[in-house]
DNA sequence: GTCTATAATTAGATAGAC
DNA sequence: GTCTATCTAATTATAGAC
């Protein structure tokens, strides 16, 4: 294997090209505005060669969702190893390149079937891995599991982090500084395991 | 004033109609299946008929938006009186018919001004008579409120609630159970005002 | 107030030249 | 592989009859 470039013609930058463009145009103006004119033009080719790399918009999509979600794979097995996990999982999540493209496909896998069924493929794969890398954290730092369930610790994070995100996207900000301090109180309480009712 | 009823014209069946008549498109399909020739479908109108009520399509989404607003908000302000502010605040947000209607307007916000600007107003609107609703409840219950901000808190509990409801409608339920016992657990804590470190 | 009819625009997708 | 050209269908919005 001298090449590891060109493994698969498939592969090519011109196709890559058109998944980032459709990814920058949902992010910037909704996946209502990703249509195949705009996304060719975007990547700076014509409308129909968009049907020569994806057969349907739909097709196009599913392609832009595993890339995101490879993408976020990738970063939280590397945390996996990481001195905080927490908090790696806190900045993933507070990214608005990430969140805002995972509020447009929450929206779109409302009305489309193959991109509902990908979506909670690669929801539960993301949850897993981020769960096994929670649970690394809280057991080094001596919590107690059953009473902090990483699932449930991953979610909370995972979940504020976004809603920050997208509201700071429409503009609302009022209480974020509280609620941030808030968070960040409660992860060192489980960084320093003293109390508990 | 003997007749309350038809004080404005503009207050009618038809027009109440479309308004709920897009709420359930938009809802059930997605925003962009919310075409006025399908929500005049769903009213029972004719498409032209829409225009007559509503200038343009984002004018009817924006009355979509403040009828949904005014009944959260109506809610809530009950809520201030009620026993238990925090159930309430957790009940409202947990409905899959609110929630879905949120993530739908949070994407169309994404790329529509005169949408995202009547979010705004409406988001802090809300966000302000629920943290009312959680200071009287925090307040009756000894909380320390310099420690749990009660906007804080209230974002926490919506934006879970809201979180796990956008899970469900998209399939992903791993995890669900054990984030909604912790959440109850924290709240009985603070119920219950005995520890902190 | 509700309708029919239609204009103007735009979308997804395909055929075929190069 | 990338293009031009085009088809079909759906969309927003308007004009005008009743």
């Amino acid at each position: 294997m001298a090449a590891p470039r060109k493994a698969k013609s498939t592969d090519n930058a011109t196709r890559r090209r058109l998944i980032e463009a459709t990814a920058r145009v949902m992010r910037d103006e909704g996946y209502a505005a990703a249509t195949s004119r705009r996304v060719a033009a975007e990547a700076g080719v014509k409308q129909a060669l968009v049907y020569y790399y994806f057969p349907t918009m739909d097709d196009l999509f599913v392609e832009v969702l595993r890339a995101g979600a490879d993408v976020a794979l990738h970063r939280m097995r590397a945390a996996l190893t990481d001195d905080d996990p927490l908090q790696v999982l806190w900045a993933i999540n507070s990214d608005a390149r990430v969140t805002s493209l995972n509020t447009e496909f929450m929206a779109l896998a409302n009305h489309r079937k193959a991109i509902r069924t990908e979506l909670k493929t690669y929801a539960e794969r993301v949850r897993d891995i981020e769960t096994a890398a929670v649970t690394v954290a809280l057991r080094a730092r001596g919590v107690d599991l059953e009473e902090y369930p990483p699932v449930a610790i991953s979610m909370l994070i995972a979940q504020t982090a976004r809603s920050l995100c997208n509201e700071d996207t429409v503009g609302v900000t009022h209480g974020h500084a509280e609620l941030r301090a808030l968070i960040e109180r409660q992860l060192h309480r489980l960084a320093d395991p003293t109390p508990r009712s």
